[in-house]
DNA sequence: TACTCTAATTGTAATCATTACAAATTAAAA
DNA sequence: TTTTAATTTGTAATGATTACAATTAGAGTA
């Protein structure tokens, strides 16, 4: 995805395309490992040497107001981003603290949510040993 | 369940029954209310005028480990503690901001763990307006 | 293009939950 | 008891996140 096509997007969900912006959701589109604030402000203040910690976070906050990513706490430490809106699990992995997706099913979700609760976002956190880590113990 | 009741289940649980540790089991199994570290410290520190906040962490932390109670992080900006293990998922409402339970089957858990990974623990967190808060609204 | 107004960014400082640490206390075994 | 190891506790440190005010950029208008 082009970085217009990104502004084009940022604009069709109400959010004013700052360059940052555009950056940090490009950033979260191309590297699906959930990153944290620090590791994206790393990345990007390379692109910006004027960028600021704190405008990942705003950033991370108005795209996520808008929908267009999510903020996944299954780190009790600090906040991870997801570019991933679509139906799916986060597989934690105590050994190397890596994040994955798993797919969950519409059903599963369906069955799952509350019926009396409304307006619901769900997140479904597991935590273990991922394969790799499995294989090297 | 009685104070000595409470010290045998932590000494079955391989956990040393300390005075501190029976208090914060017992306000946890008798208050199903999610409660924060600060929360119980406030409760607490009336018992135990010594009561320190490090000691929450402490004695949460032993009683997890053993499998007494669980970690929610729900709530990204604070850690809450639930005594109850057995399968549920918690709702947050974002208008009153109380954690509630909810049942979770043990097919749906079946069904949404992935199968490559192993030694997992989940949880399930939804968020939305509990019912109390839909009808003030 | 220049102008204006509003919104976003940025750097610094503050906040606040959580943890580290070392001294004092307690638990449990001998 | 006495001893020893584990636990508690108060204080200080940590570190992610937010508040804030000054600067800068975005987007519409003439």
């Amino acid at each position: 995805m082009t970085k217009q096509r990104i502004s084009d997007v940022l604009r069709s969900h109400g959010v004013c395309p700052t360059q940052q912006r555009v950056a940090v959701y490009e950033y979260l589109l191309t590297h699906r490992t959930h990153p944290t604030a620090d590791t994206i402000y790393h990345a990007l203040v390379q692109e910006f040497p004027s960028f600021s910690r704190t405008t990942v976070y705003n950033s991370a906050k108005a795209l996520a107001k808008a929908g267009l990513i999510r903020v996944i706490t299954i780190d009790a430490e600090e906040q991870r981003f997801d570019a991933g809106i679509e139906n799916h699990g986060h597989f934690r992995c105590t050994h190397c603290n890596e994040v994955f997706d798993f797919p969950v099913s519409e059903e599963s979700v369906t069955a799952l949510s509350p019926a009396s609760f409304e307006g619901n976002t769900w997140d479904v956190y597991v935590t273990g040993v991922c394969p790799h880590c499995q294989a090297s113990l």
